[in-house]
DNA sequence: TCTCATGCTTGATCCAAGTCAAAGTCGCTA
DNA sequence: TAGCGACTTTGACTTGGATCAAGCATGAGA
């Protein structure tokens, strides 16, 4: 194999993951043309339809993934079957927790979504080999961090209204990153999903959207096509800051 | 200031930071001699007493700090005068968020404590330039998100109940990690900060520990001191997991 | 077209935790 | 050693969100 690569001239290699694409702003980017040749002949795409486990709480990992399409959620169960969602990872985030062998959380497809599988022991290696993929990786973890501290602060101390808008405004932000007046979008999760993001039951969220709703801050057809006629009203609702 | 790090003979470099000292377990074990020199010129220990604002939320960051002896918290305020603590360093943790000037949220003592104060710009140079030092930070950063990850859990699915127990077994694993039976420690947090970390009121922790208490779950003398006669009871009682 | 499953809403009631108020407890200083 | 202030506990009452129980859409399949 070793002599495949060398035989290929640089501008032959393709400049991104193949199973990616040029579009795809994930991590493939940093590394170098060798790397992305290698890491071609491994990583594969794959869609997934809404509700699909991709790794269960506890379970071995293999691979992790670059998000191309579709929102993934990333929750934690108690041994009674309480639950909790703990983070939501949108295109085109990187998925997956370095370092360690065995997830802490499961991985479900919240909607239908498209993935780019990178095994395991492939990218670790290539983590020690590129200090610049490495950087990129801290960079996300740190953001990540950033959004769980934060929703920390929601889930603790925010009354359910203030919730339910929070929610609203997070998913918001990753549909129209910068639109500040009024914005339109598609719910990517089930009442029972906000729900768990939420720490509260899906009767406590229905019944606020219902006054969010006869408030005039938010439109609602057909249970996920949502219309904010003023989101910075929203964020206020959601708790100011 | 080059002649003078010349000069130096290797051997008479010392081998770790002036100011945290060799039993310290931070960053500074992955930093060459060299490195080490330079951040002995701009590394200061500095003493603070319980209750100290190290930052401010929003405030610019101008320094990293080691933590040599003492307890942090990260709190976040909502504009209403709402707190939540989003996290807790122990020594020999690693304080700060690298790469962003400001902070999002405050950080205070909650014990009297010792830091070793590093100059932001000298220790982002330095991470630059040292992989081994960014990939333990990177690897600092993902332990406190899963510890953020659980704590979400905590916050939005435990009873008033399991989160003290909850809150119990954290500072216990921390003040003995390997202690599986009876163990005993001093709270480093008053019980409004534990009622800010939990999303509770000072009360419900009040009534929570009595109970616990009458439950003979643990034993409190003076308000901070705690025993703990069977650490994995308490740990079912804090859900299990 | 009917039925059944799934997901959402709405209403009635209950309870865990919040609020308000008072009374300990401890250390510090005068 | 009395008095003050900060912190904690305890009690009485209130309330926001949970629970339990119907209804209401929508869509798939028979």
């Amino acid at each position: 194999m070793d002599a495949q690569l060398k035989i290929l001239d640089i501008h032959e290699v393709p400049l991104v993951c193949r199973a990616c694409d040029a579009r795809h702003s994930g991590i493939c980017s940093t590394l170098t043309p060798l790397q992305l040749t290698e890491l071609n002949k491994h990583s594969q795409r794959r869609a997934v339809e809404a509700g699909t486990e991709l790794i269960g709480q506890g379970q071995q990992v293999h691979s992790y993934s670059n998000i191309l399409r579709g929102v993934i959620k990333l929750s934690k169960i108690m041994a009674d079957g309480r639950q909790q969602i703990v983070g939501l990872q949108f295109a085109p985030d990187f998925m997956g927790r370095p370092f360690l062998g065995e997830s802490l959380m499961a991985a479900e497809a919240a909607t239908d979504a498209e993935l780019c599988v990178l095994p395991r022991k492939i990218l670790e290696r290539m983590i020690s080999e590129s200090s610049e993929l490495g950087s990129r990786l801290h960079n996300q973890a740190l953001t990540e961090l950033d959004e769980a501290r934060d929703w920390m602060l929601t889930l603790g101390r925010k009354s359910a209204r203030e919730k339910v808008a929070s929610l609203l405004v997070l998913v918001a932000a990753h549909a129209d990153p910068d639109r500040l007046g009024a914005c339109a979008f598609e719910l990517p999760l089930s009442r029972a999903d906000i729900a768990d993001f939420l720490g509260l039951t899906i009767e406590t969220v229905s019944r606020q959207m219902t006054k969010l709703r006869k408030d005039g801050l938010i439109h609602i057809e057909n249970n996920r096509q949502v219309y904010v006629p003023d989101l910075d009203k929203l964020a206020v609702t959601a708790g100011g800051d």
